[in-house]
Formats: structure tokens, sequence, C-alpha cells
DNA sequence: TAATGCATGAAAACGGTTTTCACTATCGGT
DNA sequence: ACCGATAGTGAAAACCGTTTTCATGCATTA
């Protein structure tokens, strides 16, 4: 479903603006939003367009390589992916540092209630969001 | 936090569109976007603004009356809440119909792993997506 | 009835994200 | 090197759900 077409504009490694933004990435901590990290990039220097941030984040989080949640005002949030199993995490509402967390029970208990009701080709969405020690310290 | 201003336009009932939307909440079964329950209420010859729709449903989720969530694609999901306890949903990603599940394991579990990570004033959302029966008999 | 105050809603503003499209960089073939 | 084809870029515009503005309406009080 996904390999069917592959979205113009899209190498994600070769040229300057990915590499730039798979550096970004790779320093930034917590989960940022597609703005936080356009800007983070220009003020490296970098002359990248937000439009091309939007699309590598795009083809990064559609081939595993980033996380995406959404927070609570609905904007995405990107994150360069650790493992690439299936996995939850606690994120810090101040400033996006995260902890990934296994949940196990979780997919079990959310597998279990979809089944009880009937439900089919299930999803789930987990977020934990809260105050970091470090944030919290403040 | 939330009792210090009075939202502006907002008595909930009392007015001929409060209670044309009170009643469009009984009828619709699932979760549904805010301009689909306009769209209905113009439907049912009911004179009655995006505005006004967009007003109520905030007051009435801050109240606790109605549930919200937010779809896939970011958008904001309402539904008439059942009951007041804190509770989790499995929802039909094609007709919005939706069924309160129990969820103290899943509560439990984000307690306990927040407080592993040492994070405070921990909040979390849980949903979960899928076919009902119906929809998957398609 | 007049005055007051909140509710209403059309239209405009907002803000994150996506699309458009003209331009540029890159790569293979000659 | 020099094409010519293919794919990437990014500024600006479009999109779209949601919120704000503000002139008007309705209802309850004096």
């Amino acid at each position: 479903m996904s390999a069917s077409q592959p979205v113009r504009g899209t190498r994600v490694r070769g040229t300057r603006q990915a590499e730039a933004l798979a550096t970004a990435l790779e320093d930034l901590a917590g989960f940022r939003s597609a703005q936080d990290i356009h800007a983070e990039l220009r003020r490296r220097g970098e002359r990248i367009g937000l439009t091309t941030v939007y699309r590598h984040l795009m083809v990064l989080s559609e081939d595993g390589a980033v996380d995406t949640i959404r927070d609570e005002d609905g904007e995405t949030l990107y994150r360069r992916c650790e493992t690439s199993e299936h996995h939850h995490h606690v994120t810090c509402r101040s400033c996006g540092r995260s902890v990934e967390v296994e949940g196990r029970a979780v997919e079990r208990w959310a597998d279990r209630v979809a089944a009880e009701a009937g439900f089919v080709d299930v999803d789930h969405t987990v977020e934990i969001f809260g105050l970091c020690p470090a944030c919290a310290a403040k």
C-alpha cells in the first residue's frame, strides 16, 4: 500500500537538505514540531525550506525512521526513532523530552477490548504526557 | 483553573440552538466532527451557525458532558458522554460508532511507567480505532 | 416599554499543513 | 564536457478545521 507511489521530491538521502535534516534529528533530543526543526536548521545556517522539511519528515515517518505523535493542540511532533519495534512514549509537555516505554501490557489490553467489542483491523494510540524531572524542578 | 472565565456566549441550555444541539447529540450514535453535527442540524431544518455549534461543544466538553477525541487527521470528534467516569473508547474508523471500555488496567500501566521515568503531573490519551462489525461486513 | 446583558452567526482571521509550479541540481548517456 | 531526462527544492498560494470579531438579536429585568 505504501510502496506503490513514491512521493515526488523525496530522496531522503543524497541531498544537502536531507543530510542536514538527518543531522538535526540526530541532535535534537525530544519530540519537536516541523516548524521547530525548520527553525533549528535555519539557526544553524542551513538553507532549507519549510516545505522540504515537511516532505522529508513525512517520508521518514512512513518509513518508520521517525516517530510522530500529536500534542494537545493537534500539532504533529517528530522524533528520530530509536527502535523499530512498536512502542510508546512518555513525553514532557514542557521541553519535549521523551522516554520510550515498553507497552506489551497495553497492546494486549487494546487488542482484547477491541475484540470483545467485535471490532477488526484494530489500531491504537497511546500517549502519556507529563513534566520531566528537570522541568518539574522549575 | 476553568471556573475563572466564563466563556462568552454559552448558556448551554435555554436557547433554541442549545436545545437542538442537545437533541442531535442524543440521537447521533458515535463520534462526529463539529461540522458533521452542524450539517446534521441544518439537515433537520434548524437555523444554527457553525460558530455556535463549536462554542457549545467546547463548553459541553469542558463540563464533561461530551467526550472528545481526535481522529487520525487531527480533527476533533464529539460524542455525548454516557458516564462521567474516566474511560476510553473503541471507535469505528468508518461510521464513528463507539463503545466505551473500562480501562483500569491502562490507567495503572500509564501511571506506573510515567512514575518510573520520574515524570509528574501525568496525563494520558488512549484511543482505539477499528472497524465495527457492521462496517467490517461491507 | 426601555434598558441591559448575554447569545448568535457571517465573515474574517488564524495557524498548521499541503499543493502548486517554476526553477535547480543531479545523473546517465553520448 | 555537454546535453537531456528525472527528481528535488522552496516561495507563495491554497487548504481546512477552528477561533475571533463585531454588529445584531433575543430575553429577562426594572
